[in-house]
DNA sequence: AAAAAAC
């Protein structure tokens, strides 16, 4: 084995004559709670960081003017090459709060030697989502010798069996792929040290967790583990804590399921016949050419409401789980660039994905959990803009109704009486909290998602 | 009676 330098931080002389009550004060202002030992203080200003003067050019180049909490308080931890559980709200920075870590810490390695495995990997729920952190890793890693590369389903092998074989620093990947990939000898994990889960809940949850596990027994136990996340059910814990030494854990805000405080949130108690045509009023009212994100539950509900929306005259496309990954990359590049400013989505879309310029998302069915719930709002309102969240809340929901009322209450948001009365009529705070990890809510009830004279048959498709 | 993630 390689041996490996584990702490790569030294502090400035500026953070270095902080006083325990400036840090205190600093983190209490921000909503920063810390955990474990040794803690270091955090950086006020990108000059106390110790990345390369290169990827401070590159900051300022973006317009970024300081460090985002997350970033302020996890930059250090990361840099100190410790574990860390980081929690941060959706749209505050979370990508590079560990990828400028994990760039000094490839450049303080030994270089590759040929045959050699990646040093960092990125671990990421979906394939749009691991493309989107690559991105950020070419801006950052372009001007010094840290290349990288993403590996994932649904893509020609070829090119990423090039990179992978060619030699790469960092991989960001989704677990299919890259298992497939180590199975077939293109790459091994031999050399990596930074292991990275984003969304660490989702990739700890049932559908994961095998595949998260096969990864992680193929790398070296001493290698610096990082778990980021908007949300971070209690259940996790315990599973997540299997895979880490001694972790830092950093909060901003609470650990209370919290949505982003910029985001209006508007909960509309419909039946489900009044679904659509309050969609289409909503789109009547919103439509100037910005962007809007549709959430649906099921692949089959996205094809249906977008194949009334276009028949009736709406610029709207879909993003799920059947399409081809280069449909599902038109789609977004289409929805990126304004050409089709209406999205639907399954929760594919959920997490993680950053378009500029969304200024609503409507939940046309409630999601399975609050944690979901959470995320998919969160495509608005990022990096401090502000943004509307719409969600259509049916009386098959009202097991949500009463911890739905907490995140409105803790993000500012005013209650309608509806929803109070939907909460009321349930027992005791039942559903919701925990998304995947406690057992699934009974009883959906017949649902159609278009009802009466709307409905469109999909040819040649079986439905309902 | 959900979705995602490999071929």
């Amino acid at each position: 084995m390689i041996p490996f330098e584990k702490n790569f931080y030294s502090e400035s002389p500026s953070v270095r004559m902080m006083t325990e009550q400036d840090v205190a004060l600093y983190r209490r202002k921000r909503n920063i709670t810390v955990e474990g030992r040794d803690v270091p203080k955090p950086v006020r200003v990108f000059q106390e960081t110790n990345f390369p003067d290169y990827c401070l050019q590159v900051i300022a180049e973006c317009g970024f003017v300081e460090p985002t909490p997350i970033q302020s308080q996890g930059w250090p931890m990361a840099l100190k090459g410790r574990d860390l559980i980081g929690i941060a709200e959706t749209g505050s920075g979370k990508t590079l709060a560990y990828l400028l870590p994990a760039l000094v810490h490839v450049l303080a390695q030994p270089p590759l030697m040929s045959g050699e495995g990646p040093i960092v990997l990125v671990l990421a729920p979906t394939r749009e989502l691991a493309v989107q952190i690559q991105e950020e890793a070419v801006k950052f890693g372009l001007r010094s010798r840290v290349r990288s590369t993403c590996i994932y389903g649904g893509a020609p092998k070829g090119p990423q069996i090039r990179d992978l074989r060619r030699g790469v620093e960092i991989v960001i990947a989704t677990p299919g792929r890259l298992i497939d990939m180590l199975e077939a000898c293109h790459t091994n994990l031999r050399r990596v040290t930074y292991l990275v889960l984003d969304e660490a809940d989702r990739m700890l949850d049932m559908g994961f967790e095998p595949q998260i596990r096969k990864i992680i027994s193929q790398i070296r136990p001493d290698r610096q583990t990082l778990y980021w996340s908007a949300t971070w059910p209690r259940e996790v814990e315990t599973l997540a804590r299997q895979f880490l030494h001694n972790p830092y854990k950093v909060i901003i805000g609470s650990l209370e399921l919290k949505a982003n405080q910029s985001i209006m949130q508007i909960i509309e108690v419909v039946s489900e016949n009044e679904k659509y045509p309050r969609l289409v009023k909503l789109l009547n009212e919103m439509m100037d050419g910005s962007r809007i994100l549709i959430f649906l539950d099921t692949k089959k509900g996205c094809d249906q409401v977008t194949r009334q929306l276009r028949m009736d005259g709406w610029p709207a496309l879909s993003i799920h789980g059947d399409k081809a990954q280069s449909e599902r990359d038109w789609v977004l590049s289409q929805f990126k660039s304004g050409s089709s400013p209406i999205m639907t989505a399954t929760d594919v879309a959920a997490r993680g994905l950053d378009v500029k310029d969304i200024k609503c998302v409507i939940n046309y069915d409630f999601p399975t959990s609050l944690e979901d719930y959470v995320h998919r709002i969160g495509r608005t309102g990022r990096a401090g803009a502000k943004g509307t969240a719409f969600t259509f809340f049916t009386h098959l929901n009202a097991k949500y109704a009463r911890n739905l009322i907490k995140i409105l209450q803790e993000a500012g948001q005013t209650v309608s009486p509806a929803l109070a009365t939907l909460a009321r009529s349930t027992g005791a705070a039942s559903g919701g909290f925990g998304g995947n990890f406690r057992s699934r809510g009974r009883g959906y009830g017949n649902r159609s998602l278009i009802s009466g004279s709307n409905t469109i048959p999909i040819g040649g498709r079986k439905q309902w």
